[in-house]
DNA sequence: CGGATCGTTGAGTTGTATCAAGACGGGTGG
DNA sequence: CCACCCGTCTTGATACAACTCAACGATCCG
């Protein structure tokens, strides 16, 4: 039985900050409504102005921007307990789109709730900030890999990341979890072409680092993969790794 | 006569975020400790666990990341008025360096006061948090650039970029701005060689879409630039945009 | 007037893109 | 239940953006 769209904020909010009774008891009563999407579906686009912001329960999205050729960047992929367009808070017209990846569970938060929640508790602020925080720390992140590292370590670096990040809300299990993303989409993620992309990923698995089957992914050799990938998880800043 | 610290740091806030006469007279009671920096310097490193917060006043700073192969990647450039470590408020290991690129005028504000200042004041704490998004939503259109667009490109839009983000600090007219900022520097921001980095600013100088003449640089064809670094404004997100 | 730093130029190399075509595989309809 | 089809994956060949290396020129400064 999967967990409640409450509960799963709650998890996830606790992975990167310590939260009271009371602050558990004040989320676990936001109204949540919960949807379901297809693949491939844009939720919100450059532009919008969200009254509303957008929890991943089940599945893959991600964040995109287009260039005037139309070339496609993924910024970010989010995994369940993400809120992809937390920023629009704040920020009241959107800069990139969000969209589905695989077919998804979501859940749409009003800001009004949001705002209301964090006067009512300014640790949740605190908790959400936090939260956008950790985003921009993996744009950091991934700017560096597509700036300074080779398509080969790129993917090793995003295979790592994903792993760690699924891993801390139950989603990966000895080193194998489901990937249900296509190789364009990596490539789009690594800024690297698809072809490119194949190569890759036979290298990888030619190096005994990984093994895929289907939309499944096994990391065979953890210690490997970090070093291809120049991976150290401070910048995610997780609770467990004590760099809070 | 410059403005003081106090002064510059209400100034930027309100370029994104309108405050009120209560907030800018506690804003001009923070107290700020200011240092000058020669070029070149870290101010603060991975790893670290800041106690304060770093305000530039005069001067440019970059936030930088290192591979394992001792390639560095320029994730950001600062201005004056902008607060390179804001992060380090609700992070509390630094997943990145910060460091001088001229030389630099510094003002340090203490965590606690910081967190003192947007208890009293919540609209505060929604301000530092929009700048902290903004920084974010530059961090995307760097990667996508990175990623998707080719280095003439990245170049003349990272020039668009600090063309219109020295404007709105009062260090840009007529299109004509100061950047001591070496060409290496420049390579490490926009993910190419410095080689490279000569190369496209001759070509930039040759389409006649920018002139300069030591470290000043003049825009001689917004227009023209605009459209060659596939530049839109509305990711810095500022108040004048109308797209708060 | 050295000496250091930065900018410029040329030549050769390489990572990665692009193009094109074929193989696979999971759904759908007959 | 098979045949087909579409999207995805795979492979090979070619092209190009950008890197590296190396040397030289320009500037600034003590």
């Amino acid at each position: 039985m999967p967990p409640s769209a409450n509960t799963l904020m709650i998890r996830k909010l606790e992975s990167i900050f310590p939260l009271s009774n009371e602050e558990r008891q004040a989320l676990s009563e936001l109204p949540i409504q919960v949807m379901v999407s297809k693949p491939d579906q844009d939720i919100v686009r450059v532009g919008d102005r969200p009254s509303q912001c957008c929890m991943l329960i089940r599945g893959f999205t991600c964040v995109y921007k287009l260039t005037a050729e139309g070339k496609r960047q993924i910024v970010a992929f989010h995994v369940p307990g993400d809120i992809p367009d937390l920023q629009s808070l704040h920020l009241k017209v959107l800069d990139n789109s969000v969209a589905t990846v695989s077919a998804c569970t979501l859940g749409f938060i009003q800001h009004e709730a949001l705002h209301d929640l964090c006067n009512r508790h300014p640790r949740i602020t605190a908790a959400l900030w936090r939260e956008t925080l950790v985003d921009a720390s993996i744009f950091r992140e991934w700017m560096t890999g597509i700036g300074r590292r080779e398509a080969y370590n790129r993917m090793a670096h995003l295979l790592c990341e994903l792993k760690v990040r699924l891993e801390a809300v139950g989603l990966a299990e000895d080193g194998t979890f489901d990937l249900p993303v296509t190789q364009t989409e990596l490539a789009d993620a690594i800024g690297a072409s698809p072809v490119h992309v194949n190569r890759v990923l036979q290298e990888l698995r030619g190096d005994g680092l990984i093994r895929s089957k289907g939309t499944q992914v096994s990391i065979l050799e953890w210690e490997g993969l970090k070093a291809a990938g120049d991976f150290d998880p401070l910048y995610l800043h997780l609770r467990k790794d004590g760099n809070a």
